[in-house]
DNA sequence: ATGTAC
């Protein structure tokens, strides 16, 4: 199965047959060029078409890429009532991993002058790289608690940050029935000591210029402007949602014969949601999901602290979304009410205008939905719109296009910061091999996958932001 | 993505 077997439907609608045991299509939207760069990722929406209780079709974003199991920008949802099941690898490694945007007081021009002020003061601040501590550490499970079970509103609740931030977060910060009990030892370990750090990789925190705008309306509702000054913040739920991964595949992998499912490749491990398995995988993502939304209120708060002291700025959450989820939700499939188990994968939620999930300021603009980019080129804010496909669902990023071995050759990470310094762009970095392995070369082209996006009816271009200052891991 | 290996 490749990109060859692909059957264009429309100019950003590509479809594989079912075929074999594929229960349903395969649906990939994209150009025919990121149809081309997906290679083995195809072959993956059609394995991921053969799990119990699928619905409507396997789905994939244009940022679609290989990965564990599911592809990286997949989108699958079960029906429970059909024995339909919940899977840790269409969820990914990452739980909760997930994009958060804070709009300043203050425009790029404004910010000039004490830029260098502001990227010094995130330096410190701002922990990330492997093993490298966190704005909190908690001893153990029960300080952890509150975390998993609260999320941004229990950071919030302990003096980190403002009741209006959970109006703007996904799930008002936190998701329901977290269950914590459901949480390894050594999960608790791993999260203990790194409740507000980035981690590494493709996890950064930039300061940020709108560059364009392309609904004014949408946009001053979602409260940014041209030239305004933002702060990007994306990362995850570090080791514990890691750790609650692995601990769940391989609970799952052991179950699966006495449920009597079988899949095509051992990294779709999968349980029906109403099954033991199934209901303590839910739980304890809830609870790293959880982890993963505190993690990032925390970095945001402590971005406000270094921008209100050497900027005198002061930082309003525009929006904190998730892009590696499932979550139960309520569709209309062909003209029939469902509750489902939607997995997104490297896909990020998009609700439409008016929907009743979203708060009474965002009702009439839709969802921000938060597109990082690579560093050194843009990022995007988007929007739901109504009738998309999907699941209301849309990409997340750029996706790789090379990988970390093959971008970190020839490229200096030393050389990588001074060439983006020398086009304006401050760079705090904490490993030169990391920034190296992040270089925008490796990465596919953010607008073309955005571009897409659109052009598939899956969402609606409402601003573009490039960077000014990064924080990697 | 990830104490880059159970």
């Amino acid at each position: 199965m490749t990109a060859a077997d692909l059957v264009q439907e429309a100019p950003y609608r590509f479809r594989i047959e079912p075929a074999g045991a594929m229960r349903v299509p395969g649906v990939v939207f994209a150009s025919r060029e990121l149809v081309d760069a997906a290679d083995r990722a195809i072959g993956q929406v059609a394995d991921v078409a053969t799990l119990p209780g699928i619905v409507d079709a396997s789905y994939a974003m244009p940022d679609v890429h290989w990965g564990y199991g599911f592809a990286i920008g997949g989108v699958a949802a079960t029906d429970p009532r059909d024995g339909g099941v919940v899977s840790p690898g269409g969820v990914g490694f990452d739980i909760s991993c997930g994009v958060r945007l804070l709009a300043a007081d203050i425009d790029a021009a404004a910010l000039a002058p004490v830029l260098a002020d502001v990227m010094d003061g995130l330096d410190p601040a701002i922990p990330r790289g492997m093993g490298r501590g966190a704005v909190w550490h908690l001893p153990g499970r029960d300080e952890l608690t509150g975390i998993l079970t609260g999320g941004s509103g229990y950071a919030v609740e302990r003096g980190h940050g403002v009741e209006r931030d959970l109006l703007r977060c996904e799930d008002e910060g936190a998701v329901a029935d977290a269950d914590p009990g459901r949480v390894s030892e050594r999960a608790v370990e791993r999260g203990a000591r790194q409740v507000g750090s980035l981690g590494s990789g493709n996890h950064f925190l930039e300061v940020q210029r709108v560059a364009e705008v392309y609904d004014a309306d949408v946009a001053a509702a979602f409260g940014i402007r041209r030239d305004q000054i933002c702060v990007m913040i994306h990362c995850g739920s570090r080791g514990l949602g890691h750790q609650i991964c692995t601990d769940h595949v391989r609970e799952m992998e052991r179950a699966m014969p006495g449920h009597g499912i079988e899949v095509p490749d051992r990294q779709l491990a999968c349980a029906p949601v109403e099954s033991p398995e199934g209901r303590a995988y839910l739980g304890a993502m809830a609870a790293a999901a959880n982890y993963g939304r505190a993690n990032r209120q925390l970095l945001a708060e402590a971005a406000r602290a270094v921008f209100r002291r050497a900027a005198g700025a002061r930082l309003d959450l525009v929006y904190d979304v998730s892009h590696n989820l499932a979550k139960i939700e309520d569709h209309v499939v062909a003209g029939r009410r469902r509750r489902l188990c939607v997995h997104r994968k490297g896909a990020t939620r998009a609700l439409p205008p008016g929907h009743p999930d979203l708060p009474g300021d965002l009702r009439d603009a839709g969802q921000p939905v938060l597109i990082p980019g690579t560093m050194g080129t843009s990022s995007y804010v988007l929007t739901g719109v109504a009738g998309a496909p999907a699941f209301a669902s849309t990409c997340h990023g750029a996706g790789r296009a090379q990988s970390r071995h093959q971008a970190a050759r020839g490229v200096d990470g030393k050389n990588l910061r001074a060439a983006m310094e020398r086009d304006g762009i401050a760079v705090r970095a904490s490993s030169w091999r990391g920034l190296a392995e992040e270089h925008p070369g490796a990465y596919k082209d953010v607008s073309a996958v955005v571009e897409a996006a659109e052009g598939a009816g899956l969402c609606r271009k409402v601003a573009r932001l490039v960077p000014v200052g990064v924080v990697k891991g």
